[in-house]
DNA sequence: TGTGTTATCCATAGATCTATGGAGCATGTA
DNA sequence: TACATGCTCCATAGATCTATGGATAACACA
C-alpha cells in the first residue's frame, strides 16, 4: 500500500514534513500528543483522557505512529504509547508558543477558563530553583499520578488537582506554594492556585510546565512519591 | 461565516492549535512558509518559486493568513507576504528538526540529492565566527538575492547558486569557503560546495542556515551587497 | 475614464479524512 | 482448550480539502 519509489524525488522533502504536519491538523491528536509528552499510557487511558471512543483513539494513534512521532511498547495485553523523542515535545512546545503568540483566541480562552491568578505573576524557573534551595517554597505537581511518576521536578510534592482539597492539610500554611502542570496551555496549575488562594494560602504558578523544565536542561526526577502511602 | 461563539469552550484550545496545524499539513504550504522565513515576497514570486498556479498559491496563502502565521503588506498592485513573527520560523525549524530526527526518509533524500559533501563536516556557528574574525574564511550566501537582502550573515558575500560558476573568479582560491543557505533542508549550500570542490576549491557548509543563525541570537545584516554592481 | 497588472473570490469535481460498528488478533487466565 | 481483555483492522457514510478556470476587485498609468 505504501509506495516507496526507488529514488525519492527532490520535492519529497516537503511531503515528508507534511507527514508530521498531518499529526497536528486534528485537535484530538494534538491533545494526545501533549498527554504523551508527559507520560506513556495505554490506548484505553488515552481514549478516556481525551473523550474518544477506543477505536477512534486507536485510529488517531496509528496515524501518529505512521508519522513516527509516537512509539509503542507492549505489556501483556496492553499497548503503551509514548512520544517518540525529545524533538516531538519540542515541536509541540513550539506549536503552543506559536499559537499563544499569534492567536488572540488562545490567550482569551486561557484567560476566560484558566484563571486570572496565573497570568502575570508566574515564578520563573530560575527563581524557583533559588527559592527551593532556600527552603522558601513548596513545589507542587498537580498533574495525575502517572505523569508525576514519569517525570517531575526533584523534591516536588505530588498532589493531583482532584485531591487538592482533601489533602490540603499536607501543606504547611506558612510556606508559599508554587504549582506546575503540563505547560502553558494546561489549566491544572492555574486552577490549583485559584483554589489554594481561596483557601487562604499563598500560591503561584510556575512558568510553563514539565516539558519546558526538561527542555531547559534542568534536573528531572522519576518514580512514585516517597510519602509511602498508596501502596497500590 | 466565521462563527465565534460568545464564550469559547475549554476544549477550544486544541481547535486553535489545529488551525496552525492545518498550515503544515500540505507540503506546498510548508514550502511557502520556509520561503517566507527567508524573505517577504509577492504572491506571484511565491507561486513561481513553488511551482503553483497563481490562484492556487493565493488560496494557500489565504489559509496561512487565516491561521495568522503570515501577514501582508501592499505595495502598489502587489501584495507582499511575510512570516508573521519569529515564532513562526521557530515552529518551522522545530518541524524540520523533528522530521530529520524521526523520518529516515528525510535523511535519505538529503543524502541522495543533496550532496555527500555536507554531511558530517559542517562548520559550526562558533567556529565560523572565530575563523571570520581571523580572516581565515570567506562566508558565502548562496540564496537568491532577495533573501540576502532581507537578512544575511554580516560580511557574507552574496553569490546565488545559479551564478556560482560565472562569478567564481570573485573568490580567492587560497581561502576556504563556508557556504550557507536556508537551513538544514535546503540544498543550495551543499550543491554550491560540491561545485566549488570540483572546481578545486576548499569549501564546506555551515551548520543549518539563516533562520537558525538568527535564532541563535547571532548578528544579522540586511540590505543589498556593497559590491556596487547590479544597479538595477 | 480606459487598460493592464496583481491578486482575491467563487463554484465545483475529485480526492482525502473522520468517526464508528463489527470482525479479527494477540495475550493472559480459568 | 475455552474465554476475557485490550487493540487493531476493515468498510463506509458523511464531512472536508484541493486545484482550477472564470469573474471580480484594487491599483497604477495614460
Amino acid at each position: 500500500m505504501e509506495h516507496v519509489p526507488p529514488s525519492v524525488e527532490r520535492d519529497g522533502i516537503y511531503e515528508q514534513l507534511a507527514r508530521i504536519g498531518k499529526v497536528v491538523v486534528h485537535p484530538k491528536r494534538i491533545e494526545l500528543l501533549e498527554l504523551l509528552c508527559q507520560a506513556e499510557r495505554p490506548v484505553e487511558a488515552l481514549a478516556a483522557a481525551t473523550g474518544l471512543k477506543l477505536t477512534t483513539a486507536s485510529a488517531h494513534l496509528q496515524i501518529m505512529r505512521q508519522a513516527r512521532v509516537v512509539s509503542t511498547r507492549r505489556e501483556g495485553t496492553r499497548v503503551y504509547y509514548r512520544a517518540a523523542g525529545d524533538e516531538v515535545c519540542r515541536f509541540v512546545t513550539a506549536l503552543g508558543d506559536l499559537a499563544r503568540a499569534r492567536l488572540a483566541e488562545v490567550d482569551q480562552i486561557l484567560r476566560e477558563i484558566g484563571s486570572p491568578s496565573c497570568d502575570a505573576e508566574r515564578v520563573t524557573r530560575g527563581e524557583l530553583l533559588a527559592r527551593v534551595r532556600a527552603g522558601d517554597v513548596v513545589v507542587l505537581d498537580v498533574r495525575p499520578d502517572e505523569e508525576y511518576e514519569a517525570a517531575h521536578i526533584p523534591g516536588a510534592l505530588s498532589l493531583p488537582l482532584e485531591h487538592l482539597e482533601a489533602r490540603l492539610s499536607e501543606l504547611d500554611p506558612d510556606i508559599e506554594v508554587v504549582a506546575y502542570c503540563r505547560g502553558p496551555l494546561c489549566l491544572l496549575a492555574p486552577q490549583a492556585v485559584t483554589r489554594l488562594r481561596s483557601a487562604g494560602r499563598r500560591a503561584r504558578c510556575l512558568e510553563d510546565g514539565m516539558p519546558e523544565w526538561r527542555q531547559a536542561g534542568l534536573p528531572v526526577a522519576a518514580g512514585a512519591p516517597e510519602t509511602g502511602r498508596s501502596p497500590r
